[in-house]
DNA sequence: AAAGAATTCAACCGCTCCAAC
DNA sequence: CGTTGGAGCGGTTGAATTCTT
């Protein structure tokens, strides 16, 4: 049993002999952790969770930190542009997950994989076929993403419809000074926030550009209104398509989805047709309605 | 309102890689 | 060169939550 009366049903016995515990952390635990790597830096994490003194493996601690904690962890639904970025870089690079994550800030590789497992890989199953197979990366590239692609301009010139009309209207901030962002969840205790080094968001690894700066204001319930204001920020970075073999502007395609299509994927074969092509629609419809 | 099914996601596991010794 | 320990990765699990009937 660990202390939230759960049973430990893995545990070996040299976990037993030392005491190790596992399962949820709770939030003594978390400001515990996070205030022992404000106050010492991160790394050497077995060292790291003895000397905390928490009772824990230092994978945990690791995963603990850089799933969670970590300052610059965003939270909240993926986005429409981050969909697009993730069924892209995986159609290059398949399942790298902290590779895909690199180039989503403040996405984890544990969060792009849960995404990928529970959204796209259910969507292969509705179109009865595998996720790596043919059929759907074809499906993936001649139909979703150039959906995707044109909600996001949709959506994109409803934001700024709307922006216009109402100037002040803000979707995202982050607070530089404290180091803390607005979704992000540090144990309930840490209410006059915990001491953190100085210097910025380096000190947490936080990557330079706008769209690290993209904190949605929900933690569960973005609005298409709020995923949409990361559209004018993206568009100043230039992100990998490998359908067109080199960097292009997000810009690019936001402004001529179609543009997109036919620089890489002018092989816009429709292997199914039909009943399947309306099936995926409708899940897809579900899917994009569900953000 | 209740029960069961489906979904989500935090956390764990096993494995590999790499650097230090 | 072999061993050891730390770090990181991808796959998997299962509790919690949400949805459906």
């Amino acid at each position: 049993m660990d202390v939230n009366g759960r049973p430990c049903t893995s545990a070996t016995q040299s976990d037993e002999d030392t005491d190790l515990r596992r399962g949820p952390w709770t939030d003594e635990e978390d400001l515990i952790l996070f205030n022992y790597i404000a106050s010492h830096g991160e790394g050497r994490w077995n060292s790291l969770a003895r000397h905390a003194g928490l009772k824990r493996t230092g994978k945990s601690c690791r995963l603990r930190w850089l799933n969670y904690l970590r300052p610059d962890v965003r939270r909240g639904n993926i986005t429409l542009q981050e969909q697009l970025l993730i069924l892209e870089l995986h159609s290059r690079w398949g399942n790298r997950w902290s590779k895909i994550a690199q180039h989503l800030p403040g996405r984890t590789d544990n969060e792009i994989k849960n995404y990928w497992r529970t959204r796209v890989q259910k969507h292969a199953k509705q179109l009865q076929c595998d996720v790596n197979s043919k059929q759907f990366k074809d499906t993936m590239r001649d139909q979703w993403i150039p959906r995707l692609v044109e909600r996001i301009q949709a959506a994109a010139v409803t934001a700024s419809a709307s922006a216009s009309n109402n100037f002040t209207a803000t979707t995202h901030h982050i607070n530089h000074n404290n180091n803390t962002t607005i979704n992000q969840k540090v144990p309930n205790n840490f209410a006059a926030g915990p001491v953190l080094p100085t210097g910025g968001n380096h000190e947490f690894g936080v990557e330079q550009g706008n769209a690290s700066d993209n904190y949605s204001t929900g933690a569960s319930s973005d609005s298409l209104a709020t995923q949409v204001s990361a559209v004018s920020d993206l568009t100043t970075d230039s992100y990998y398509f490998p359908a067109n073999n080199g960097f292009h502007g997000y810009a690019d395609f936001l402004t001529s989805p179609t543009s997109y299509i036919n620089h890489g994927l002018d092989n816009n074969v429709w292997l199914g047709g039909g009943d399947l092509l309306e099936n995926l629609w409708n899940a897809e419809d579900i899917w994009l309605s569900e953000q």
